[in-house]
DNA sequence: TCTGGGGTCCTAGGACCC
DNA sequence: TCTGGGGTCCTAGGACCC
């Protein structure tokens, strides 16, 4: 490597993953519309986990209800979401990617994570990266390459499908500028609502935006990462910390409303069980339990209660009970999660999303 | 019969203490 | 009689991401 060598930020996001993994183990699926989610019955409550670039052209895409979806395409491949495969093939995507020379890698999900490598020309390193995840998994991703992850993430979109966009604070107002501010990773429908009341709807609006009003509108800490963000610019560090969980929940929502007490009760207990189970698989003790209901049609409610550091179940499905007692009786139930929070070790990493502090 | 499930973090406001 | 000001902890709610 040449002295020319520095840090550059790559974005790996595998093109339409769980659909393409589907698809790996049914070659005869390729190149039809594939739709998975819930547990792939369109009379169900659930909605769409990822839509096939075929099945997309017909305006189907994630977190569309799968009713829906099903009704868009009504010969589409209708397919349950299958946890397990995803995992793994998401652990030899990113067992790939640790194993570049140089790289630092940081998770983000089961279809994406950051590179961070040293080079004087990423784009090889990323159509490397292309082509050893190609021929390890069978599987295309599509590689952004920037100077801050910021850009690094916002780069893969252009990219898409199978290509290499680089951004860096050179071309970052020229493309992304004219933009909404919805395109940036950690804006959404609400914020960008909240931004254009400001009088601020591109990107290049928000990255010259006024801090005092920012700060005012949306808080200290909020308000200057919003600006930020519209300039691209942020750490270029990939942070490969272990990622360490704060806590685990587990949610259902009912098909049919939940009325009786008891079914209340029954279906608590058993969320609770699983929660648990998750949480001594860490073998870190409880030091919070929450609860989410959903009444129908669409008001949610959470409480969350502190509770006497506990390694013990029987104290910690004791509290969750006693939220149980504070949903309203008499309203039919829609979903009901149940969520312990671990006490965490000083060293772990804070946070995973640069949405949020930390970066 | 419109709306999953598993996460994270920030903010605001009340309680309480000195 | 009047009613400061800083700090911490806790909870509810909001927003976002994959």
């Amino acid at each position: 490597m040449s002295d020319q060598a520095r840090p550059w930020v790559l974005h790996v996001d595998l093109d339409q993953f769980i659909a393409a993994v589907e698809i790996l183990r049914r070659p005869e699926l390729a190149g039809k519309p594939v739709i998975v989610g819930g547990r792939g019955d369109p009379t169900e409550r659930a909605v769409v986990s990822t839509a096939s670039y075929e099945a997309r052209e017909f305006g189907v895409g994630s977190g569309m209800p799968l009713r829906i979806a099903a009704r868009k395409i009504p010969d589409a491949v209708l397919l349950p979401v299958d946890a397990p495969a995803y995992t793994a093939a998401s652990d030899e995507v990113m067992a790939t990617l640790r194993a570049q020379p140089g790289a630092v890698v940081q998770v983000l999900g089961w279809d994406e994570a950051f590179v961070g490598v040293r080079t004087d020309d990423p784009e090889r390193n990323a159509r490397a990266i292309q082509a050893a995840v190609l021929a390890r998994t069978d599987l295309h991703c599509s590689v952004g390459v920037g100077d801050t992850l910021i850009r690094a993430k916002n780069a893969t979109d252009f990219g898409k499908p199978r290509g290499v966009f680089r951004l860096t604070a050179e071309n970052w107002l020229a493309v992304m500028g004219e933009r909404p501010t919805r395109d940036l990773w950690g804006v959404g429908s609400k914020i960008s609502k909240r931004l254009a009341d400001l009088g601020i709807r591109s990107v290049a609006e928000l990255a010259d935006a006024d801090e005092a009003s920012l700060v005012t509108e949306f808080g200290p800490k909020m308000g200057l990462w919003y600006r930020q963000l519209g300039r691209g610019d942020g750490t270029a560090e990939v942070d490969d910390t272990p990622w360490v969980a704060r806590g685990h929940s587990r949610e259902t929502t009912f098909q049919r409303d939940l009325t009786e007490r008891a079914e209340i009760e029954r279906a608590a207990r058993e969320l609770s069980a699983q929660v648990l189970g998750d949480v001594v698989r860490e073998g870190r003790p409880v030091v919070a339990v929450g609860l989410k209901v959903r009444y129908a049609p669409f008001v949610t409610k959470s409480f969350v209660h502190k509770i006497a550091t506990t390694f013990d179940r029987e104290t910690v499905t004791a509290e969750i009970m006693r939220l149980v007692d504070r949903i309203e009786p008499d309203r039919p139930l829609r979903l009901l999660g149940v969520r312990a929070e671990m006490e965490m070790p000083d060293e772990a990493r804070q946070g995973h999303t640069p949405t949020r502090g930390g970066w």
